[in-house]
DNA sequence: TAAAGCATGTAAGAGGTTACATGATTGG
DNA sequence: CCAATCATGTAACCTCTTACATGCTTTA
């Protein structure tokens, strides 16, 4: 997960670990505040298995990291493999390196993404219907009221991920203006 | 926190292992689908520490645990206790077990919440901020979908603890109507 | 020249996971 | 009686955290 977003970051060119810290920190990859303890081995690693080249930053005591094409490799890998067991953070990290995701597997991780989500909304509202029915020991009203909101935010999650994958589409087929119902269709399509 | 968890689902009335790592998975406290490998070694350490006594069940082979004076009292604690590494499932789970808790205090924890979620959103706004001057390098468009996302949702989360908490207050004060204003005072308040 | 912040690292441990092992009990 | 599920546990490992240690570089 964080050789993961290290791999990422490098993508779009060589930094020192301190650095990397402070960039995995802003908003765009979650304010993942990772600490030294963990970045330092990631680093190393992440050398070991070949992911990225250590060079020393002009003389200077910073050793600055290169992603190499073995890497680069990997990192494409991650960006398309479907899952792992933080899916929220995996999912947020993969979004926001998504420009480096070829166009044609964004949206199968996006409706990957929306399967996911609509098979807890639907375990949700199962649970609920359940433990209206068993009424032995009903639900008090904060828990009831956290599971409504955790079902609202999930809904709008979804309603959200429609947007994108509405507009990866639109992305796909550019400007080519729907025919009206009737009108003549192309030869190949007969 | 898992500790926790365990303590807040014996306060109900003693269980065994295996029977806890179903209700665990109950939607009441947030689908945690916790593993044996890490359910039993918590009892063991809850047990240790006093939190819990076991007791066999009727001759079977289940174990049932059962929650100690001292048990009541840490979970009482944890309850009231601010923050903790994972702020997002401890609070979830506080949520759930918001019936234990005395009522002055519940304010107290769902303002705590608040001031966190208010604090995350400035910060967000300020580093959407920030990334907009120094103009050098803009966000692509799914970084700012997902930023932009997770701030509805936080607002969102906002004004549901206003919510709470409102209705919090107004049980705090039972059925006394709000008084017109320019209407007599009551004799302590002048 | 002292303080603040840059920069890299190690050690110990918390808190989980997966995979494996074992045996009892229940239902078709 | 056989399979499924109940029930408990161990071993190895993974990922990350906190706390500590060290020394360089910039700036007031």
């Amino acid at each position: 997960m964080l050789d993961f977003a290290i791999l990422g970051i490098l993508t779009d060119g060589p930094m020192h670990g301190y650095e990397l810290k402070r960039v995995l920190a802003d908003s765009e990859h979650g304010f993942w505040t990772v600490s030294f303890g963990s970045l330092y081995p990631a680093l190393r690693r992440l050398e070991k298995q070949g992911f990225v080249s250590v060079g020393t930053g002009g003389g200077s005591r910073r050793k600055v990291y290169q992603l190499t094409p073995e890497g680069k490799a990997y990192f494409q890998e991650m960006l398309e493999e479907p899952g792992s067991t933080d899916e929220e953070r995996a999912f947020t990290l993969k979004l926001a390196f998504f420009r480096y995701l070829d166009p044609d597997s964004r949206i199968g991780v996006l409706e990957r993404r929306r399967a996911h989500l609509t098979s807890r909304l639907a375990e949700s509202r199962k649970s609920m219907k359940d433990s209206a029915n068993r009424t032995k020991r009903r639900m008090d009203d904060y828990t009831l009221a956290l599971i409504n909101r955790s079902m609202q935010s999930t809904e709008a999650d979804i309603a959200w991920l429609d947007e994108l994958i509405e507009n990866e589409r639109a992305a796909r087929r550019p400007r080519k203006p729907r025919r009206a119902r009737g009108t003549t269709p192309e030869p190949n399509e007969i």
